[in-house]
DNA sequence: CCTCCAAACAAGAATATTCCTATTTAATAT
DNA sequence: ATATTAAATAGGAATATTCTTGTTTGGAGG
């Protein structure tokens, strides 16, 4: 999804375009690995110093909700990363060892997600992930 | 799984068993709904008014890590809360309306597992949540 | 262009959870 | 029973994230 992209839907469910929103979108595809809320504040706070880590997570959060953005959970109280949503809808395998995270090819949820619209429930998302090791990170395991 | 074997589970992994410990997950069984670290906290403190909550933190983690416990992430903040594992391995749809935790049947995920374990990754766990409304309060809401 | 109002903001307080350190204790070997 | 040691604990500090409050601003309508 191309900034421009992600600016047309925001307007389009009746939020607003600010230069900090637009500074947050712009950050979060700089860097090579998904950021955390703390890497896209230093990178928006070298154009508008005056931004708050609040106002990084308030965006970040609508990002999500409107479906623009994955947030992933790191174990262990690391900080969770955030990924702009280039392709299709996926999850995470996320690595106890180095941290990073392997996206799945695609998500199998479908079918639950069906069986409880059948019954009655009104599904609105969900949140899957994986921790385990990397073949790298298996190697250097003791 | 009852107290008896949750013990045993705990003694056979070369944990220690302590009256904290014990009375955490004689705790953990005593309310209608899972109960949060606070919930727990108070329950315990009836017996030990010195039990902290690091301690029942703490505890209720190596349940989970030891698999005896599910730790259910209730969205927007609220408090987890901690579900003694009765039978199978499964997972919950959490009511956004009023926070219920719906057990459901089985967990359709070891396809994404085995794929995974194909290409050389370990896999130790995985965490797996589905929000939305639940049929009564689909009703109500605007 | 000017007014208006909901949405967004900055700053700092609050919250849930984990970490740190010094002390205590369960289980094991003597 | 006693000594030993790694695990567990209490208490308080730290951390990531969200909330609160008062202020500012985008964008719709006149």
């Amino acid at each position: 999804m191309t900034e421009a992209e992600i600016i047309r839907q925001i307007k389009t469910k009746g939020f607003k375009i600010t230069s900090q929103r637009r500074a947050i979108i712009e950050a979060l595809l700089v860097p090579d690995r998904p950021p955390t809320a703390q890497d896209v504040l230093e990178i928006v706070r070298d154009k508008y110093p005056y931004v708050s880590l609040d106002t990084v997570y308030r965006n970040i959060n609508l990002l999500a909700e409107i479906g623009c953005v994955i947030k992933i959970n790191l174990k262990n109280n690391e900080k969770s990363r955030f990924e702009i949503l280039k392709h299709h809808h996926h999850h995470h395998l996320i690595c106890l060892g180095c941290g990073e995270a392997v996206c799945l090819e695609k998500c199998l949820l479908d079918k639950h997600m069906d069986v409880l619209k059948d019954q009655g429930y009104k599904i609105v998302g969900h949140a899957f992930e994986i921790y385990g090791y990397c073949p790298s990170c298996c190697d250097t395991a003791e």
